[in-house]
DNA sequence: TCCATTGCTTGACAGTGTCAAGCTGGATAT
DNA sequence: ATATCCAGCTTGACACTGTCAAGCAATGGA
């Protein structure tokens, strides 16, 4: 009778006018104006009528937010990858977690941007925000591993950390700083500026 | 018989409607989602027709861009207000400074979001990015008068500070991170996180 | 074989930015 | 004083958008 059809429901065949969705949003966000990316556009793209994206993202914001939790999930990955990959020492690992956070925003510097507003956080019943706390989760255990001084407490290492990494490649991205001249630069300013941060996250 | 109007232009007489269509879009700005602030929905609460916005404002990115270039005004107003009213100590004018940035993006975050968005910045011919430019001077000018170590010069101190004054308000207003529990966990927040910053802003 | 459901299409609606006209009243020129 | 002009606003139209409603087509199970 009723048996309902699983909670799986629109993942459960290749659904691949899902996936090409995805991908057209994905490419749009990046390619151009964030009006142009409506939901005819990806439709077009993807090769589908106009109407075919409700069934499987009720509104537009689901879409976008979508991406956006993907988003997150590539940051998630590349930061806990970098992470293994660092010398076996807590501010090196740190570090380590924040040249690949900003690598992955100067990768796909659009989506980044969007992934980091609120206003297009209200799709995916919720589903952004909970692949954005994985990201906070990977950082904060990086930061609760460094030996700081007494009044740098988690939340306030968190927030020190995350704030540097955000706020540099939020400005770059924006046209606001830049590293200076040279090929290379906003990776070597990069390095210079976590560098700084040092004495929050070591002992002395 | 050519006689020009002037350059001055639109700005010759009261201009209530300029104003007004400025005013209803600052408001729209912080009272909704951004696809809300329509030059219509603007139109309509400054009593004019749809149209009428044209004659002052080209595009949506020109009203849109008139707005955010009056918050860097706005912005730069409370820097130097603040660097003049605090201690006359290099780091405690620098501190001054950043926290009237962190209290000014609180005050209207919507606005704040989307004056550092590139893509918020195609109108009103570069005014945008030169009353950005403006508050980075100041900001500028307040880092060049810190005695630093040697291996910060001028823009890694700029970058230095502005990332972390950008990226904290960033990240509290978009509810990534916050200042713990209390009404006044925020500003004490940043005090402490500025204060963290003070070993690059010092001879030591 | 029949039926139901899923996946997609077509069609429609209100809302949007922008362009092209037309109207109007106050200043200017003669 | 009268004619003219034009800035400032209006109405109207167009293509585009998100979203809803209805309908078709094919695949699965009974």
């Amino acid at each position: 009778m009723t048996s309902a059809p699983g909670p799986t429901g629109l993942r459960a065949r290749p659904d691949d006018v899902r996936s090409a969705l995805l991908q057209a949003a994905a490419s749009l966000i990046e390619s151009g104006p964030e009006s142009a990316v409506s939901l005819r556009a990806c439709a077009r793209m993807a090769g589908v009528s106009h109407a075919a994206p409700a069934h499987y993202f009720p509104t537009r914001a689901d879409l976008i937010g979508a991406v956006l939790a993907e988003g997150f999930d590539d940051l998630a990955a590349r930061m806990i990858a970098a992470r293994d990959a660092a010398p076996d020492d807590p501010f090196a690992r740190l570090k380590a977690i924040g040249m690949a956070y900003i690598a992955f925003a100067l990768s796909r510097p659009a989506t980044y941007d969007m992934m980091f507003q609120r206003c297009n956080r209200d799709g995916e019943q919720g589903r952004v925000m909970t692949a954005a706390d994985h990201c906070g989760g990977v950082l904060w255990r990086a930061v609760a591993e460094t030996r700081r001084p007494e009044e740098v407490d988690d939340r306030t290492g968190v927030n020190f950390a995350w704030m540097a990494v955000h706020g540099y490649v939020s400005l770059v991205i924006n046209g606001l700083i830049d590293g200076g001249p040279g090929p290379d630069a906003i990776e070597v300013m990069a390095d210079r500026l976590l560098s700084l941060q040092e004495p929050a996250f070591t002992g002395g």
